[in-house]
DNA sequence: TAAAACTACGTAGCTGACTACATATATCAA
DNA sequence: TTGATATATGTAGTCAGCTACGTAGTTTTA
């Protein structure tokens, strides 16, 4: 990034988010293929969901994860494409469908544990500045909660 | 966000940033709007950029913008449809498109740097904790640049 | 007990960035 | 001076999320 951009500074905060987001993604996805690991990044949340909570429906998953139910929809495909996980009908409503991991599923999530360790500690070792990374992101969220980037342009 | 991803913590963090990222943009968009004024966020690095240096080619655009020159392209096109940049031929270098604001273009800019000022005064308030997001994120482009997620994660 | 309201799921299409590739022009070296 | 290489721009298609909207099943209420 040039000079220009980091002068003109905290107006340009959601692109620099947005590319540490993208450049953390794709070095996750080397790291999985590293490891020989037939898994993408974008997956983990719902498979991390499904290996705490075993049964859960689409709206469910997509509240666990703070994403939206197409979002998850579109993730679960993928993954039923992929053998990881397989739905069955709730009996009791039968608007539900109900996600669970198959034994395929169950299989990578051990293979992967050890991985996940080893990029938690990565990315700590990353992380780990005078401002913590995590810990700004929680303030920012906590702070907006408070009152919106919009109400304090408005208030200025 | 939900407690189970908290839990698993730091290996969401690129969908935490992207999501802080899209938050605030859209905001972005609201405070233009309830300024009356028509422009969007994602145009910003561009007008800021020309605003600051009048007359430049796409590519030089593209590299101080820290965008993909393909990026830089379509946001110009918006741009040019809005009437607010235009181009010319480089004489001496056919290859080249020289970028300008027209004049509405630097009327608008002039009528969007109060609003600008209020929207980097909501932002510091909003970033203004303990761990400082700015320099958080700036922290750990500097730590990938030294050895990256990939090559961390490789070492643990 | 039927109508209204709500909930769950799915599809279609948008967004804002990217990479890969193609073409045109410029420059450099033999 | 011409062939190789480099640079500038543009197009096409991808990606990972989103919103809007439609349908079907469930619950509540008059």
């Amino acid at each position: 990034m040039s000079n220009l951009i980091e002068a003109s500074g905290i107006l340009a905060i959601a692109t620099r988010l947005q590319r540490l987001s993208d450049q953390l993604r794709k070095e996750g996805q080397l790291i999985y293929k590293a490891h020989g690991i037939d898994f993408e990044p974008k997956w983990f949340p719902v498979v991390y969901t499904l290996h705490q909570k075993p049964v859960l429906s689409v709206v469910e998953i997509a509240a666990e994860i703070g994403y939206s139910h197409p979002s998850t929809i579109s993730l679960l495909k993928e993954l039923e494409k992929q053998k990881l996980v397989r739905s069955k009908k709730d009996k009791t409503d039968e608007r539900k469908r109900l996600i669970l991991l198959t034994e395929k599923g169950k299989e990578l999530v051990i293979q992967m544990q050890p991985v996940w360790g080893k990029m938690s500690a990565a990315l700590a070792s990353l992380t780990d500045t005078p401002n913590n990374l995590m810990k700004a992101i929680e303030e920012v969220e906590a702070n907006i909660k408070v009152r919106s980037f919009f109400e304090r342009e408005q208030q200025q």
